[in-house]
DNA sequence: CTAGAATGCGGACCGCCGGTCCGCTTCAAT
DNA sequence: ATTGAAGCGGACCGGCGGTCCGCATTCTAG
């Protein structure tokens, strides 16, 4: 009983969802704003079709981020340096968190977006997880092994989406400084 | 004009409605779940007086977070080490830090509530720029002191409510290792 | 003490939103 | 062409934050 292929028309719905929601979350300052309502009726579907394919609103909104984040994901599952398995383990720290910060750059609006989302938390989630993992995996290469883990919370705190936005809309800070400042922070929290 | 002083009554039904907002909070594990409508049964008071006396869902949540903090905050302001500002900045910063998350393990689910409270992001509260302020300064007498305001947003970051809900709950740390980490984690970032 | 005005009270009511339901349509395997 | 399953869509529901306004309570001036 392996899942039957989706219907054409489902496909093409699911397709139409998610481009109208990208633009709508594009467009709205504040994700709270995006109704369920207003991407079905911008895609050109009913409601009922929209909750169908993707059960509740974070789940629409998770699906925009892992399309946004295959790619990234690939080069971290990799071996090839900076991001992969395979780099030195102070080059790739600091690459991931690099990568992580301007993935959220990029898509502010967003990660925003999934990380206010509804009831869980977001520590919960496979995609936290994952990047913890990752994190954990490299700092354990660099020092104290008991330590990682809760070293690895601290980076992802450092690059919680609000306060990313809030550093660049409310404070102003072009990308390039954060990023750096980032940078220099992951380095001098190694032994 | 000052504003003159509040009718006995109104007094009554405020204490009477963070009373009962406090027991509320503290018995259920979401917050979202503590409706407008409990607290003002709970309180046997009319939902017009709750929204007259906090004007919204964030005010009466704010209120009661600001009532508790009250000591702590005067503790920061004063002279007195290790709080206050008379203190060697190697120790105040850490003293800071501790004391916030001391605070925030001690009122998990209130601070947890305000946290991720409605639309306006918690970094533009007045809180939350207190408390970068205070760091902000320790920080300065430090190091680089273009790098102050950004490290203070860092240490702010670690102590988010979610992220100790996290590792107290979910990965069952006990309170007196999240300190100490967090301790150590503030001294080898300092010069 | 009284009387009038000011302030506050409370719960019915509103608008909005996420999510469900179900009669009807479309697809695709035969 | 047939047929049953999969999908569609929009009316509908329940619950929430917040408002409104006729009535009750408190304060103050005389």
């Amino acid at each position: 009983m392996p899942p039957r292929k989706p219907r054409s028309d489902a496909a093409r719905n699911r397709e139409a969802a998610l481009t109208a929601a990208e633009t709508l979350f594009a467009r709205e300052e504040d994700a709270a704003r995006v109704t369920m309502d207003a991407v079905a009726a911008a895609a050109g579907v009913g409601k009922g079709t929209l909750f169908r394919a993707f059960t509740d609103r974070d789940g629409l909104i998770l699906a925009l981020v892992d399309r946004r984040s295959d790619a990234l994901r690939a080069r971290v599952e990799g071996d090839e340096p900076p991001l992969g398995r395979a780099a030195p383990p102070r080059e790739r720290v600091v690459a991931l968190l690099d990568a992580l910060v301007t993935f959220k750059l990029d898509n502010r609006r967003l990660v925003l977006a999934l990380e206010q989302g509804g009831a869980a938390s977001p520590f919960r989630s496979p995609a936290y997880g994952w990047w913890h993992g990752a994190l954990t995996d490299a700092w354990r290469e660099l020092g104290d092994p008991d330590d990682a883990p809760f070293l690895a919370h601290l980076m992802l705190a450092a690059v919680r989406a609000d306060l990313i936005e809030h550093l660049t809309t409310a404070e102003g800070r072009p990308p390039a400084e954060i990023r750096d400042r980032l940078t220099r922070y992951a380095r001098s929290l190694m032994p």
